[in-house]
DNA sequence: GTATAGATCTCGTAA
DNA sequence: TTACGAGGTCTATAC
């Protein structure tokens, strides 16, 4: 272990044997620290889907709340993983490390069987965890509520989230003509499902009210793909175009 | 550096200080090691959206693809991270080691602060990158292209993928008496989103046929939701019960 | 490059 | 626990 007494449960070991790594890597899995470890080594997965990967040198990441991560040098996403709240376990396996990670419903079980190990480390994190994110759809939302006519002149809105038998309306209100509207909002470039959530709002608000007048839809978004602007006009749907605050798209 | 001969370009340092981490940083970047560095710090994003992310200690690795990953100690995603193809950066800004990323179109950056370091570590990873999935919507597609019975008895599989006005259809055929069948797969529970494609693809087919008998439209995956099986009805589609091989999910 | 949909999606929230 | 939809989704594939 290097610099143990400045940092309580740092500890890294740069080339260990197989024993002294499984033996650092039980040690941080039961102390809470985030455990590293990286070397050449095939993963098996079963559970919801099952996979093989075979020999390759890869960064295994094991978090104290039970999420595992495999990444090789490629990709954002992990190759393999496990969700959080999973149970990690470090053994030998013929004398070389493995480690597991496994849970139940749905029954899952993630085993990496390392050849060589290049590096363990294991570091006591603490965090307060207080992203905070804007140009997102909620953020779109406020800005339509702080200034309806960015949606059309004389838009009232009147809910958001109201619930319909086909699930929750991003916005609920009505038009200078007190006709309902029923609006979905993107926070970014909207595609076909978009247009398909907002007509399902508008079929069950039609009929939630067996309304004599119309519901309009309206879907509201930086912008719309050729198909889904087709698709809105088959179904007698609008688009308004408006972005969300905070972010650079367009 | 420790072990440098053994390894060329591994390298580590616990509790550096910012001076020589950076060198350690820029070093392995230049190399094109997958780097790690933990420690106390702050993030800042822009681009699609903006967020900041107060003080904290996180495992921050910089893939030498351009992917970039801050993770703190929970959760299966990253607080924050840049997809591949970005460019990495490691400075010292007013004498504490800064960690840029940064790519064009669209135009975003990621700014990592340190203020304290626990370990700083290059990793020269090399991987064939061979994962055998199964499992997946394919699977399915293929058991059933092997006993098309599974659907029910008489369906003759014409293509897969075949494209359409509103995109491609996963599976189109002909029931035992000639009518057209367009079937959309799942690999898991389908939901409200699966009948809308389901729907869109029908509506799509016998417009382009402008068929005189009626087309069907199936759904097949291992469950309906409630509310997608009602909007089936609605619709005048079907369901069949059926997983893909592999998994344990039903 | 854009568009479309899959994913062991993950994640949060509400019923 | 399940369902539903958002996400800086990411990723692969077809256009």
């Amino acid at each position: 272990m290097t610099d143990a007494e400045a940092t309580p449960g740092l500890a890294t070991l740069t080339r260990p044997d197989h024993a002294a790594a499984r033996d650092l890597v039980a040690a941080g899995i039961d102390s809470g620290a985030l455990v590293t470890v990286v070397g050449r080594c095939t993963v098996e997965y079963e559970g919801r889907a099952a996979s093989t990967l075979g020999p390759g040198e890869r960064h295994v990441m094991l978090k104290p709340d039970g999420a595992a991560l495999v990444h090789t040098d490629e990709g954002q996403q992990p190759v393999n993983w496990q969700p959080p709240d999973c149970d990690h376990e470090a053994t030998l396996a013929e004398d070389r490390l493995l480690v597991e990670s496994h849970r139940e419903t749905p029954a899952e079980h993630l085993r990496v069987h390392f050849e060589s190990l290049l590096h363990v480390g294991t570091y006591p994190l603490t965090d307060e965890r207080d992203l905070a994110l804007e140009g997102t759809e909620a953020d779109l939302r406020e800005r339509i509520l702080n200034e309806p006519a960015l949606v059309e002149s004389g838009f009232v809105p009147l809910a958001t989230e109201r619930q319909t038998p086909a699930g929750a309306v991003d916005l609920f209100g009505e038009d200078r003509d007190e006709r309902t509207v029923v609006v979905e909002l993107k926070r970014r470039r909207a595609g076909p499902d978009a247009v398909g959530q907002l007509g399902r709002y508008v079929d069950a608000v039609e009929r939630d009210l067996h309304a004599e007048t119309e519901v309009r839809g309206i879907l509201v978004a930086p912008s719309v793909t050729d198909r889904a602007r087709r698709l809105l006009a088959e179904r007698g749907l609008e688009f308004v175009a408006l972005s969300p605050p905070g972010g650079r798209e367009r």
